[in-house]
DNA sequence: CTATCAAGTGAGTAACCAATCACACACACA
DNA sequence: TGTGTGTGTGATTGGTTACTCACTTGATAG
């Protein structure tokens, strides 16, 4: 014990867990909770499996932690947009609106992962208890940034789920009918 | 022994793969497709587990077939409200809203199996297909019985993703304002 | 130099799972 | 009665997985 003087900030186990986390996020959200493996994790990180199970005592509780960063990575960009539509006199609403569609172009993993971790929520007491935070979390938060009513925040996060399962199953990359309309993006005006 | 037992008919191989895709619905609905076990979906058809991959070559087509099965159930179901439209008069849109609370409230299972395949479409090609299949089906066949807009699908469809992932995470069983916001039906009024 | 303690690993283990295969039984028809 | 075809199974296989444990390494303080 004889711990004193915290001069480092961050713990080395911490930053490794930071680094385990981030490293997961690619794989889970690519191959879902079940079939991700740890090895393959591990792997990535750059340190042995053994090692993944020192920093988190179980699978699921490491994939809550992935999807509580995922949750983060969310709020971050609403608070970003939020901040950006004061700025710039836009519609606090509508700028939600917009968020949805840069995370669908750029954070692909962050939707897949809140994906899986709702269907994995059905099977794993854990991962339910962080999907469901998750929710509370970020319609907190965007009923805040966007002072939106039920009925809109009901909208928002159905588009929300549409992108989601749009993005699995790369629909994007169909030029079909459905696809084409469901793919959508919300906030742009179609030529521009 | 007991030598002669009358007529004990086998079933035929087609009778016994709608057997299975039977009871493997509740079991890939509950688990998803890779912690749903070939053994236990056996077990729960009544045959053994090599049967299972005589009538299904591999657990990706049985998974598939189960999607097939489930996109057929729901097309059913709008199929019939819209004759029941048509019969008592009402907007056709309208009682394609009223499809989803009745498939969120009555066939849960199937509501789950679209999910599952969805994100397991990620990392198994033929699961994927039949994905986009289910989706494509249901797009036209709305599209044809209802008459709605482009605008007027996406919305349909956005309230349908988020009604599976509700179900997925049991949120009807959270009583916090957006567990209640989020799962309340498009039909109904809203009580209290 | 040595004691201490956290960081980190190699080498497992037990369980599980998709898929295979040789074989048994039931039926229809000759 | 025999023969062929399709229904059905027990036993197994090769591979993967989450998780464990005895152990080493490295930094730091007295």
């Amino acid at each position: 014990m004889a711990s004193r003087t915290p001069t480092r900030t961050l713990s080395t186990a911490e930053e490794r867990r930071e680094t385990v986390i981030a490293a997961a996020i690619p794989i889970f959200a690519a191959r879902g909770y079940d079939a991700g493996s740890t090895m393959e994790i591990a792997k990535a990180a750059g340190i042995s499996q053994a090692y993944v199970f020192r920093l988190f005592p179980t699978k699921a509780e490491l994939f809550a932690a992935v999807v509580g960063a995922a949750s983060d990575r969310m709020q971050d960009a609403i608070r970003e947009a939020g901040a950006r539509a004061r700025g710039e006199g836009h519609s606090r609403l509508e700028s939600m609106g917009t968020v949805l569609d840069e995370l669908t172009e750029r954070d692909r993993d962050v939707l897949l992962i809140q994906l899986h971790s709702q269907v994995a929520a059905g099977h794993e007491p854990l991962i339910r208890d962080a999907a469901r935070r998750c929710f509370r979390d970020l319609y907190e938060l965007v009923e805040r940034e966007s002072g939106a009513s039920e009925e809109e925040l009901r909208s928002w996060f159905a588009i929300g789920m549409l992108n989601n399962v749009m993005a699995a199953i790369d629909a994007d990359q169909v030029d079909e009918p459905w696809a084409n309309t469901l793919t959508s993006l919300t906030g742009s005006a179609e030529d521009s």
